[in-house]
DNA sequence: GCTTGTGAAGACCTTCACAGCA
DNA sequence: TGCTGTGAAGGTCTTCACAAGC
């Protein structure tokens, strides 16, 4: 298996690509860990419910990683879609906002095992500052800019409330964070360069009853 | 401001745009808040970093509801847009899960304001069973179908552990579930008629790393 | 035999641009 | 004049189908 173009940019990847490029990864980890050591863009899209063509198809605007008449390396497939993802390496990341949300957030425990390690938590309430969650200190916001750069963090996580999710990205941005994950349910504007990513919920439950509407009468 | 099809089935919608009525929705909402009486495309296209156009497209596929010249009544677009989206109406819906993710749930305060109304709580593990989440009481899996019956749930959410998560589901659909929203990270199966929608955070983030690695080196 | 990688075809979605109307 | 609603054009993504190779 060839190695997966090192620090080329592929700049025609279609996003949807990008977006299901995680789901491969977590098949394929899937079958690693059954004891499958080569699978088939068959088999991978029994597993994914997709087709054959979208998984091949998908892979090759990163190079060719399957062998004819066999099908791909489960190791060697694991390596190259973490490389391909940046999931090589561990990303520092930063939740601002701990409240019920932000607290059920930081003891989340799927983020470490993926290699997203929480390494500090930030809230404006003073009441909320020096209070511990987990084994972070919860820190002021003043101390943001300096414990971000000093703990290596360019990932956040934004769990306050909605009102003021705006002025705390427009803060994280000029830190320097450049991809946000944002739970509050409100449309954020972000500078060129900074990836956004929303998880609402609602939204999802709204997107859902138009089809269970149709159901019924 | 002509009505919304009733009860016609718009089979023809595409999925990208049901997924953007919600958005339509929350941001004609903040106009509404705001006192903002009518609105263009123009205007929604600026608030939603969206064309004019795909907003006027999408909402053309359901009926006729602006007025040239002028834009279109805001709380008659509000009115649309649920009625559109099945929203004229309270949902019930049960939690699977009672971890400490599934009381993050439970106690979210986003829910009932939209029309989501958290009924009944289940736990497979009889150390939950009994205990109180807000004003739930955990009720042990034997209860759900009998439950989801009486309450009239027809949405659940789950949030327990990957490895339950599709007996969890199987359970549900056999119960009359036609709406899932899987917080457990795993892909699951369900059968037509069946909406799943996931919230993964873990997904989000290695998506987002693709585009993170790229900007430096 | 079986399976990949990929141009070409087709489906789907977005944007354009303008007729029609307030 | 200003803005909607919409066919048509353009772009993006998916699927097909097959040559190439194990």
């Amino acid at each position: 298996m060839p190695l997966a173009a090192e620090g080329r940019l592929p700049a025609g990847v279609p996003r949807v690509v990008v977006e299901r490029l995680p789901l491969y990864l977590r098949a394929v980890k899937g079958l690693l860990a059954e004891g499958v050591e080569v699978v088939s863009s068959q088999r991978l899209g029994e597993v994914l419910q997709t087709t054959p063509a979208q998984i091949r198809k998908d892979l090759s605007y990163f190079g060719r990683f399957g062998k004819q008449g066999r099908g791909y390396n489960v190791t060697g497939l694991l390596r190259v879609l973490s490389q391909i993802l940046g999931l090589d390496r561990v990303w520092n990341v930063a939740v601002v906002g701990v409240g019920r949300l932000g607290r059920a957030i930081i003891s989340y425990p799927g983020f470490a095992p993926e290699g997203f390690r929480i390494v500090a938590a930030f809230d404006a309430d003073p009441n909320q500052v020096g209070q511990r969650v987990e084994d972070l200190r919860v820190q002021p916001m003043e101390e943001l800019d300096a414990t971000l750069r000093e703990r290596d963090v360019h990932i956040a996580i934004v769990a306050v409330p909605a009102s003021q999710a705006q002025v705390v990205v427009d803060r994280l941005v000029r830190a320097g964070i450049r991809g946000i994950l944002n739970y509050a349910p409100t449309h954020l504007q972000v500078p060129p360069g900074v990836t956004v990513r929303n998880i609402d919920p609602v939204l999802s439950l709204q997107a859902m009853t138009f089809y269970l509407k149709q159901g019924r009468g």
